[in-house]
DNA sequence: CTGCAACTTAAAGGGCACTTCAACTCAAGG
DNA sequence: CCTTGAGTTGAAGTGCCCTTTAAGTTGCAG
């Protein structure tokens, strides 16, 4: 077996073949065909989706995730170079990421804790230096909320 | 002036008054009435609000933030006891958020870098200690795009 | 060659966090 | 008073990330 139907390689990547058929929609992965238009996935793409699912952890949009996956090779498999160069760019933006939680953390405790928590003056909501501040952004990417008490 | 208006609370919190009315909605913060139905603002509620901007920042969803939320007592102005109470309580759930991303910043040289990343093998994906699994859930939380190349 | 699970598509639905709209009312200054 | 900007509501719309559904096709085991 040198490729994998959809719905092996959904098993395989943890990931409903819907979200994958959407994926490959949005420009994300890409999949061959058979004579009868079924989707045939090269192993490789296991990395392609790796990769968004880690990314999609941290916090990023498909958007950004397709702008970075487009800096791999089109026209053959990515090597462990090009996944290298890859990870070193996302590393950077985790710990951009880590870098703010930490501040965040540690504000939160001077700053609410202290009761200052103002609209106007606390650097933790009105930051000068903008931590994330465009579009709305929830989701649980938080707490699974197992430890939640 | 006692209160506000949702127009200069909505100034004042960094927030449309939109926003506010779908946060009312939603259980999260509250507002008096004048005499012809107008919402008017005591001043304790921009923390409230600040502790909504606070945690979704962190990657909270607002059904979250309102279970804490709900911890503040209900018939009388928050102290900042309580919300000191309730900045531990997230400091916590920040740090684990924190220890999380440290790890895949860790596991992401060492394993994309590798090229090891197997959706089998590779438990940054697919962790023993599930990291936020449930649902799926994007967002540009991460980098200003300033710092993107 | 047949039967059935697995696949295909486009289109609609769903959850979250809001925003926008339409139609209407309120509050405050001149 | 009257005007006008600000506020009110419910309902519909938006963007993201998918999932579900309907209607039909493919591929492999028996």
């Amino acid at each position: 077996m040198e490729t994998l139907t959809i719905g092996d390689f959904a098993v395989r990547a943890g990931i409903a073949p819907s979200a994958l058929r959407y994926y490959e929609r949005q420009g994300l992965i890409r999949a061959g065909r058979t004579g009868g238009n079924q989707r045939r996935y090269e192993r490789s793409e296991l990395r392609r989706v790796a990769f968004i699912k880690i990314a999609q952890q941290v916090g990023v949009s498909l958007d950004e995730i397709r702008e970075a996956l487009a800096s791999l090779p089109e026209n053959r498999t990515p090597t462990k170079a090009d996944w290298t160069r890859l990870s070193a760019h996302w590393r950077r933006k985790l710990e951009a990421r880590i870098t703010l939680m930490e501040r965040l953390r540690d504000e939160l405790t001077g700053c609410i804790g202290c009761g200052c928590l103002s609209m106007q003056r606390c650097n933790l909501i009105n930051p000068k230096d903008r931590l994330a501040a465009r579009g709305a952004g929830p989701q649980m990417l938080l707490n699974p909320p197992d430890q939640d008490g």
